[in-house]
RNA sequence: GCGGGCGUGGUGGAAUUGGCAGACACGCUAGACUUAGGAUCUAGUGCCGAGAGGCGUGAGAGUUCGAGUCUCUCCGUCCGCACCA
């Protein structure tokens, strides 16, 4: 056992070893509360019915080569400082650290070194491990866990399967990103620019089979229920943007021949927002991808034509076409859409501004007052028909509102009336409905790869999909020859001919298996639910356990993941609850995001440009205390802020204040009632900041109370232990050190924090500034409370007031009590 | 283009309901001390002015006894999304 006291029991010992020169030494001091902390299991956690509960988390790293960045620390220390404090105010503290281990890093590295994705990830979790517990974090490390290990996939996969049961996971025909040069499927973020990360070789479209979920779904439900959590104000916009939810109308137009004879009955099916400009339509446009376009080729006058500018947009990556937004587009000779509001026989046209995700891949073109159908219809010489009044379209469309003109029936009505008008006379006719259109699209599933979930389905030629059973997950990953994927575009896993090849689970007939794994945002869209019973060998958690911790109180985490993990995470948990699985509908109460740490000079941290802090050189040289503070005072915490070693060092300084302080303790010193008030005006800052999440001003309020106790010659124990305590989150390892100094037996971690007294808080005697017209001329001390004459006498007595108010008169005197006079002459 | 921020000393940044702008820290200046340490301590530090005083929160206007804070217009900057019909 690590001895705390270093073989000194009592304050009185230390104090004489005062005596004698002693310096702040950070590494010995944390290296031993470290170990006993570790020892005593001071951060583990269990179910505690009689306390109240208070989940605390942080986004787990993707556990890459280069270690631990310093922007890692900024969220972990935040939110261990709220962690900590919460413990000490009596809560039963959940704060849960894991790793999300599944990843390309592991995979490209094993494809150009061979080492096994499976050992290089675990070398890098403990070179993690080592550097988290380096700082001091709280977390309870019997919790710890990683999304690669089968006990845990187990549940990712089995989580698949009931998403497969309930026809949200389905198979569908996708682009995905191709790399022709090396012959793989590239998730989205490995596309730079249009090109493959790897090699720089322009990425094409290609179609695959892809596992897709259905969060569209939820698109509704995902944004309504933002309402009653307390999210940061920018990570609702942007997810709320992200679905882009939009009202409108689903319109349909008949399609004709040449001379307006019925097509097979066949109907072109648009989606508008403005359904009352349906008079102004002069053409319709389908994406080049619509399934008319195939279809009716034979209907075709120029069927070359339109496959060349087919093929032609197939070869533009997504980058190219939205680059580029002169209007191009072939005309579909031989075929006419009628206009069901008004009859009018119009042309259709294939255009590349069209695109196949959103709506029906279709669009009725209204030029007048849309822009990009005014850019088409000028370079293809269509006429443009004014519908809205206002502006001037021989310049550009007129995109603002306007009363409705040529619009028959709706002639004279605003834009409500207007519509709520076309979609009665739409929905009279037959041809059409009101309906709500999404941004948001179904989440492709699937990857090409090794390192990753497998996904636990089988093909059969009679069953069709079929899912693993229940009993025979997790279904865990096969070796295989070598991690690159087959010129088909197959994932590394096709290559296990042993493993793929298998029986269907319904027939018992020759069947295969899925060779496609997960995305790596499976694994983290529920890790939180596996913190609450991290051992549960029996479900992914016990009810018991989802009951008592979820849900999470506050998540920290970063804004790039706003569109991507947390939105993601709500949909699975969503659906975990609509299934009966946890007992709330949203996972997250108070979601929070820190921002970049920057380097010295406003640049980004980066290998390349070799100015990336590394967070082991930090601890070494000034210590976990020092670098925690600094984290938490560099800048407000929601905010960019950029690295500074002499404000670290400046911090350090402060540590090492504390650390000396301890010289001026004395037993039997009295606090004045000016060090009382001060201390408790602390207490209540420190405590209310921590809430608020402004930790950098949390550090100003200590610093200033540690500049009071410098002034002092003596300092009473209260006033010293009090500051022990309020650093306890900040610096635990010092603080916890000289509380074993001052004499005691307990961890100052498990102290209670200390409880601030509004009333003591409060200064018996208030400065005024004293105002004429709102101009500064001096101010004046009085008791708190004073009347209102007596305020007005004292600031009429000062030599600079008489000065001023010479020769004038004053009119009126405001009077804020405690705060400020202003006399108006 | 749409959505969300931000703009305060030489620097990072403070400032409940509008109420002493610049807390706290860095840096800098002068001094003290020294067992020369990544020291420490003391004093000073928004700008102009010798002073009284004046001017100051991106620019301009407005509301108010009083505006960094509220309203309008404009400028700059950062982030996210973007041919979303």
């Amino acid at each position: 056992m690590t001895d705390r006291y270093n073989g000194k029991g009592s304050f009185e010992e230390w104090a004489k070893e005062w005596a004698m020169e002693d310096r702040y030494n950070f590494k010995t001091i944390e290296k031993k509360w470290q170990s006993i902390w570790d020892e005593e299991k001071a951060y583990k956690v269990d179910i505690d019915k009689n306390k109240e509960k208070y989940y605390v988390l942080v986004e787990f790293p993707y556990p890459s080569g280069a270690g631990l960045h310093v922007g890692h620390p900024r969220s972990y220390t935040a939110l261990d400082v709220v962690a900590r404090k919460k413990r000490m105010q009596g809560f039963n503290v959940l704060y849960p650290m894991g790793f999300d281990a599944f990843g390309l890093p592991a995979e490209n590295y094993a494809i150009k070194t061979g080492v096994h994705p499976a050992v290089s990830t675990k070398a890098n979790i403990e070179n993690f491990t080592r550097q988290l517990k380096s700082i001091g974090f709280s977390f309870d490390w019997d919790r710890a866990f990683n999304t690669c290990d089968p006990e845990y996939y187990k549940w990712t996969q089995w989580m698949f399967i009931k998403l497969f049961e309930k026809g949200l996971a389905y198979k569908s025909k996708m682009a995905i990103n191709w790399c022709p040069s090396c012959k793989v499927g590239l998730a989205n973020e490995e596309v730079v620019n249009g090109c493959c990360e790897r090699c720089g070789a322009q990425v094409v479209r290609k179609d695959k089979e892809q596992w897709m979920v259905a969060i569209t779904k939820y698109a509704d439900r995902l944004i309504n229920d933002l309402d009653d959590l307390d999210f940061i104000e920018r990570v609702k916009a942007q997810q709320v943007n992200w679905i882009g939810r939009s009202e409108g109308a689903e319109l349909d137009f008949d399609l004709t021949d040449a001379q307006g004879n019925p097509l097979d009955g066949k109907k072109l099916k648009v989606f508008t927002t403005r359904p009352d400009t349906a008079f102004g339509v002069t053409y319709m446009v389908m994406a080049p991808e619509h399934e008319f376009v195939t279809a009716l080729m034979p209907r075709f006058e120029n069927p070359s034509e339109v496959q060349a500018y087919v093929e032609a947009t197939a070869k533009k990556s997504e980058l190219q076409r939205t680059m580029d937004d002169s209007k191009t587009g072939v005309e579909l000779k031989g075929i006419k859409a009628r206009n069901p509001f008004n009859g009018a026989l119009i042309p259709v046209f294939i255009s590349d501004y069209v695109l196949t995700g959103y709506g029906t891949g279709a669009i009725m073109a209204v030029p007048a007052h849309d822009q990009r159908d005014y850019d088409f219809a000028k370079a293809f010489n269509l006429p443009i028909i004014q519908v809205l009044a206002g502006g001037d379209i021989s310049e550009k469309a007129w995109e603002e509102d306007g009363e409705h003109i040529n619009s028959g029936f709706m002639d004279g009505m605003n834009k409500e009336d207007a519509m709520k008008a076309a979609v009665e006379f739409a929905e009279k006719g037959g041809f059409g409905k009101s309906k709500v259109n999404f941004k948001l699209r179904d989440w492709v599933f699937s990857r090409q790869r090794y390192w990753g979930e497998p996904i636990p389905m089988v093909y059969c030629e009679h069953c069709g999909w079929q899912p693993v059973p229940e009993d025979q997950l997790p279904l865990t990953l096969p070796e295989v020859p070598d991690y690159l994927p087959n010129d088909n575009g197959d994932s590394p896993l096709a290559k296990a001919t042993d493993w793929v090849n298998t029986t269907c689970p319904k027939c018992g007939a020759h069947a295969r298996r899925e060779t496609d794994v997960m995305p790596n945002w499976a694994g983290s869209s529920w890790y939180f639910l596996r913190y609450c019973d991290p051992h549960n060998d029996k479900a992914f958690a016990s009810k018991e356990a989802l009951d008592y911790w979820m849900n999470v109180d506050w998540y920290n985490g970063g804004m790039e993941h706003t569109t991507l993990h947390l939105l993601y995470s709500r949909f699975w948990h969503k659906f975990l609850y609509d299934c009966g699985y946890v007992p709330m509908k949203e996972p997250y109460q108070r979601r929070t995001s820190h921002g970049m740490i920057l380097a010295e000079n406003g640049e980004k941290m980066s290998k390349s440009r070799g100015n990336v802090i590394n967070p082991d050189d930090i601890v070494n040289n000034y210590g976990a205390d020092s670098f925690r503070l600094y984290e938490m005072f560099i800048g407000p915490f929601d905010q960019v802020a950029m690295w500074s070693e002499d404000s670290l060092n400046g911090v350090y300084r402060f540590v090492g204040k504390i650390y000396n302080l301890f010289r001026k303790v004395t037993k039997n010193a009295k606090a004045s009632a000016k060090d009382i008030q001060i201390m408790h005006k602390t207490i209540l800052e420190v405590t209310e900041r921590i809430d608020q999440m402004k930790f950098n001003t949390a550090v100003s309020s200590l610093m200033t109370y540690v500049n009071h106790l410098s002034s002092l010659d003596e300092i009473a124990p209260e006033l010293y232990e009090n500051l022990l305590l309020l650093m306890c989150p900040f610096t635990p390892h010092l603080a916890e050190e000289m509380w074993a100094r001052m004499g005691h037996t307990t961890l100052a971690i498990k102290e209670p924090w200390p409880k601030g007294d509004a009333k003591l808080a409060e200064e018996n005697t208030v400065t005024y500034a004293v105002q004429i017209c709102g101009k500064m001329r001096g101010t004046i001390d009085l008791p708190k409370d004073a009347p209102r004459e007596e305020v007005e006498k004292a600031a009429l007595s000062l030599e600079n007031v008489k000065r001023q108010l010479e020769g004038k008169e004053i009119r009126k005197v405001i009077v804020v009590p405690n705060k400020i006079i202003n006399l108006v002459a």
